[in-house]
DNA sequence: TTATCCAGTTAACCTAAGATAATGTCGGGT
DNA sequence: ACCCGACATTATCTTAGGTTAACTGGATAA
């Protein structure tokens, strides 16, 4: 069982330690998307079952046992990320339970692109091999699988726009509002409030500003009553408030009716 | 034959106007990621002959009477983009000739990201049915079409951090290597000069800066006899002064052993 | 109990880049 | 030869955000 850094807060997966069935979240993120058959299902479960715990901090690409594949992130915050030559950071996207990732070992091998946990994790790997069975492109699986590809593609298109264009309290408000629809999509938030395992240093990195400006940026949106953020939780206040400020459109994460809050 | 705004540079697919067999930059590009079957090649090649005109600034997502599928750029520019309701823009992809997007209704529908022309290009539609005849896991086609799927993300990641956390001249220089690496990827660079149909606007929203201050970066760049740009042609004149000063990396870009320059 | 560490906060100052707008250049159309 | 529109360039002033560094406070460890 991992140790979170913030047990104090009992995130739903302390509360339910061996997630099987409707609770994977991975299943119910990959259903969001297409029908997916009985079969697809315990395939998808029986690789879960395999999940290894990693502290936080840790490089998910440095062991690279395993061959081509998926990465199934089932618990904990994970991030691609860049170090450039300068020590400057860059996070470029984050992977939250039910989220997965390519691992293509011709491709991810020699980039100086990283995957590496934020917060615990539980990660289980699942080798192309493993999905070849039900990879015809009519199944369910396929479909899924190549549609969150599209969103996850859409996201990065987003998180472009977002550093590109966007205001400092912009560019924060439009983080949190995606990261909510994200987690809410897999049941890890209650109302307006969800666990946020980010320092403001991750923010930055995040965003594309400074650690400074990040928390002069906060501490505007919290006297504003957009947000109340305490410990590693944050709470929309004013979620038509933050979605305005942000210009966030929640189509691209394609979570059917989520966004109508 | 689409007529060109450069012209005067008589850019290589004005001097081959049929693009067939191995010229063809879709088919050219995909058999640098995977070997293609012959089934594969005049598949593909079929469906170029399809190919459309299209004129500058166009929105390609506009007439959507083709069904899910892939669209390929044979000619000229293309780009994903996104306009804000302030009125600005940002740029999030380039497409350029052999570069093909997923194209896929029920993700791109309704979001407010389109598809344009930059220049005067033509373009195909594949659409998914067709591709499913080899569409088994195991053929080349699917392995390249997939990697250039990793390859697409893998450059969005490379442009958040370029927005998220390089300079002004740093942006601008890792764009015109990426550029340059891809475009000579499909023969459209002859040494380390390439046209380049772009304003300083367009280059402006593709970079996160304002035309005012691209306009400086450039003067700066050809200043310190890192390129020389004019009319719509940039000839990199100290590509390894360019790619160290950008850090520019061309792993994410999966071409092999392009980059040693 | 104190020392250490880490994240968060604040303030003073600085700079890269934005905004605006005037001016220049060039090619195309008439 | 003239005008026009699209880009490019330049100058000016303004501002969002960066940098540095000091200080706080809670949590953990010794």
């Amino acid at each position: 069982m991992p140790r979170h850094l913030n047990t104090a807060f009992a995130a739903p997966w302390d509360l339910a330690p061996t997630p099987g069935g409707d609770d994977n979240p991975l299943v119910r993120r990959l259903e969001g998307f297409a029908p997916l058959s009985q079969a697809d299902r315990t395939l998808l479960l029986s690789h879960c079952a395999n999940a290894r715990s990693y502290p936080a901090q840790t490089d998910l690409a440095r062991d690279r046992e395993e061959p081509d594949g998926i990465l199934v992130v089932l618990e904990g915050f994970a991030c691609w990320h860049q170090y450039r030559q300068t020590g400057a950071r860059q996070i470029t996207a984050y992977l939250v339970p039910g989220d997965l990732c390519e691992w293509d070992t011709a491709l991810i091998g020699r980039t100086d692109h990283a995957v590496s946990t934020i917060s615990p994790c539980r990660i289980a790997r699942i080798s192309r091999e493993a999905l070849r069975n039900s990879y015809g492109a009519q199944t369910g699986l396929a479909k899924a699988l190549r549609m969150s590809s599209l969103v996850y593609e859409a996201t990065l298109r987003e998180w472009v726009v977002n550093v590109g264009c966007r205001t400092a309290l912009e560019r924060i408000a439009h983080l949190f509002c995606e990261l909510h629809v994200r987690l809410d999509a897999v049941g890890l938030a209650s109302g307006l409030g969800f666990d946020l395992p980010l320092t403001q240093g991750d923010l930055a990195v995040t965003v594309g500003l400074s650690n400074v400006h990040v928390n002069r940026s906060l501490q505007a949106l919290r006297r504003d009553r957009f947000i109340d953020l305490r410990g590693r939780r944050l709470t929309i206040l004013d979620w038509a408030g933050l979605s305005n400020l942000a210009e966030f459109n929640p189509g691209y994460l394609r979570l059917g009716r989520a966004g109508e809050r």
